[in-house]
DNA sequence: AGCGTTGTTAATAGACTTATTAAACAACTC
DNA sequence: GAGTTGTTTAATAAGTCTATTAACAACGCT
């Protein structure tokens, strides 16, 4: 029991400074954050971070491919074929973008962390694990309706890009938003809300043929 | 003469400092730069960069103005009123890409500054002296062409959230793109123009009424 | 009870940062 | 050519950061 206890102390510790690791990395990013920040985060001694993960670096790592992966995982949806491809649509831009909403730091930790070139290999890997994968499904699908008629032109890589764009934007900007727009919580949250659903009537406004 | 020319030195070291504290800045971003390699950079003494900008904080924020109003200023452009509103429209959008083209890591060091809650006074001030001109301008425009039935109802703010997410995204996530699709410089930049035309196509057709 | 294992801490080495200071230096004035 | 002024450098103080080490604590096992 006592052991028990001991070990969820010790694995609650490897995890609680991981758990604290995410927060402040992707709060301010890995040259943002020192070890005895996380430490202090934790309420332990900066030293048994190092205990747990050697070098500062490899703790990054963890999380850095942990919250890559989340991210690459969301446009992973399950397809139900009883549906239009509009409807199908609709609901991956919606449950892309209510991701997004859940982990609102994570677009601008990734991208950030991709222009400092830190891990580039987990980078490379995962988005080549997953991209190719995603582009051709939906290559599919939209070819059907192009040659039915039912929308315009376009390849499926820009159609992503135009919704990964729209989607993320809002997260990015969040902060000036709130800075010039002076709004608080309730109010961001409204005008977020109301994005989703600009975004969904942009993409499928311009898909008309 | 002489001492013109000294002067002309004088000048021509305090702004080289500044011009290689802007690269090395928007490359890496506040944390990511010490003064140390802004001399080295420049080839003169580190003292020297204090000697010209006393602290780090106070040459960041000098390059960060400068960055920060450029990035407003592109939206500010001569209005022809013997076009239509779709022509003016494109070329709004065009000439904001074409901007950000010539500075592609801007997007992401402002992005990122402000994430940092850098000198956010400047952000607010700036953003507050030129969002609300733009904003209602554009408002007017579109009240017209909806009215007309030339357009669907969207508002101002939305629309222009749309372009720059839309115009805004290849830049901050061309490191990736490189990474992953492994393009050479000829083919990225194929691929931006392409992205430019795309935006320009996906805007005016989800603005058809 | 004592030994080994594991978790945790204090202390600290070593590298690097920012910022300051004093001295050297260059260019020019009179 | 002595002095003035502004520029540049070397040296360094003071601090922070990462990572290591050695000591200590708590427990498990035989």
């Amino acid at each position: 029991m006592k052991g028990q206890e001991k070990n969820n102390q010790k694995d609650g510790m490897e995890l609680s400074i991981l758990y604290a690791a995410e927060e402040l990395f992707l709060e301010k990013g890995f040259n943002g954050v020192s070890t005895t920040e996380i430490a202090a985060k934790v309420g332990c001694n900066q030293a048994l971070v190092h205990y747990y993960y050697r070098t500062k670096a490899n703790l990054f790592q963890k999380v850095f491919e942990n919250k890559l992966k989340y991210m690459v995982s969301i446009f992973e949806i399950i397809e139900d074929n009883s549906l239009t491809f509009e409807e199908r649509l609709v609901i991956k831009i919606k449950s892309h973008f209510d991701a997004l909403s859940k982990e609102p730091l994570l677009p601008m930790f990734v991208l950030n962390e991709i222009r400092n070139n830190s891990s580039t290999d987990i980078i490379r890997e995962t988005f080549r694990q997953q991209a190719p994968n995603l582009i051709n499904k939906l290559e599919e699908e939209l070819k059907i309706e192009i040659e039915a008629g039912r929308i315009r032109n376009i390849s499926a890589f820009d159609l992503l890009i135009n919704i990964i764009s729209l989607n993320i934007f809002v997260f990015l900007a969040r902060p000036i938003m709130e800075y010039v727009l002076g709004l608080d919580e309730e109010m961001m949250n409204k005008m977020i809300e109301h994005r989703k659903q600009e975004v969904v009537n942009t993409i499928l406004n311009s898909l008309r043929p």
